[in-house]
DNA sequence: CTGAATGCAAAACCTTTGCACCTGA
DNA sequence: TCAGGTGCAAAGGTTTTGCATTCAG
C-alpha cells in the first residue's frame, strides 16, 4: 500500500504552489522552496508536484502558451476554465457554471462518453485592454 | 521580404503531415519524410512545420496528452476542437458550429477581450466504448 | 529498523540553432 | 547570381531517473 510521507520538501513545494499567485512551474516552484531550504533539489520538486497532482491536491493547467515548454500548476483542483491574456501572460481560472454550458449530445448519439473537458479562453485581459487604450497601440507586457 | 521558397523537402513535409492520418507529431512525420528524401534532417522538418503553420497551412492542435511533451500537428487549419480517447489515445476533429456555443457576454462585461479558444474533450471513442461492452470491463487501448 | 524520500548528477526528450554548403527563382 | 533553405551536429530547455544516503514512521 502506498505510504505518503510528510516531508519537510513536499510541505514546502506545496505551500510554495499554493501560495504563488499565478499558475507556477516548476522552475518558479523551484525557486521560491529554494529560499526556505536551499538544498533542496529540483529533482525532488518534480517528484513531488507529481504525487502532489497524482494526491489531487494541485493540478496542472491546460494552457497551451506560445513558446511556453513548461507545465503550470494550479493549487485549484476542482473543474474549471481558464483566461490567457496574450498581451501579458497571465493566466485566469474561470469558474465553471454547470457544465460549463456544453452540449454534449450529439456526442452520446455518436456513442461517444465524454468524461471530462479543458477550455481555454485567449484575449486581451481587462487592465491590459484598458492599458493599451490609453497608451495606443502598442502591445507591450503589462508589468505585476 | 520574406520569400518563400518551394523546395522539394517542405512539400514532401507538407503531404506528409496531411495524409498522415491522425494529428502527427514531428517525429512522425520526420519518418514519413524519410521514407521519400532519406537525407532529409529533422531540423529541416521543424523549421518547415514552423513555416507551415506561420502560412495557415498547418495548425497546432492544443491537446495535452498525458506524458505527451510533443507537439500534434494538424492539417485542419480552421477553428475547431477536439475529442482526446483515453482508452486508443486517438484524436478526433470537432466541426465547432457557430461560437462554439460558448457564451462570452460575461467576459465582455468585465472588459475582457476573448479572441480565440481551445476546447478539448477527453472520454471514450465509440469504437472502445463498444468494444469495452463486449471484451469486459479492461481498458485496452484499440489499435489502428 | 526499513522503506520511502532526498540530493546529486547524468540521461532522456523534444526543439532550436550555428554554420558551411546547396539550390531554386 | 545569391538569399533563403538544407544537413549536420551541437546546444538549449524541461523533465525524468539511477543510486547512495538520509529520514519519517
Amino acid at each position: 500500500m502506498r505510504m505518503t510521507r510528510v516531508t519537510r520538501q513536499k510541505e514546502a513545494i506545496l505551500r510554495a504552489a499554493l501560495h504563488s499567485g499565478d499558475h507556477p512551474t516548476a522552475d518558479m516552484i523551484y525557486a521560491e522552496v529554494r529560499r526556505e531550504l536551499p538544498r533542496v533539489s529540483l529533482g525532488t520538486v518534480y517528484r513531488n508536484l507529481q504525487r502532489l497532482v497524482g494526491e489531487g491536491r494541485l493540478s496542472l493547467a491546460p494552457v497551451s502558451d506560445e513558446g511556453g515548454r513548461s507545465a503550470r500548476f494550479d493549487p485549484e483542483v476542482r473543474p474549471h476554465d481558464h483566461f490567457v491574456c496574450e498581451s501579458c501572460q497571465r493566466i485566469f481560472d474561470i469558474a465553471r457554471e454547470g457544465e460549463g454550458g456544453l452540449d454534449l449530445r450529439s456526442f452520446a448519439d455518436r456513442g461517444f462518453r465524454v468524461t471530462s473537458h479543458t477550455l481555454a479562453l485567449y484575449g486581451i485581459c481587462a487592465r491590459c485592454e484598458a492599458r493599451r487604450g490609453a497608451v495606443g497601440t502598442a502591445r507591450r507586457p503589462v508589468p505585476k
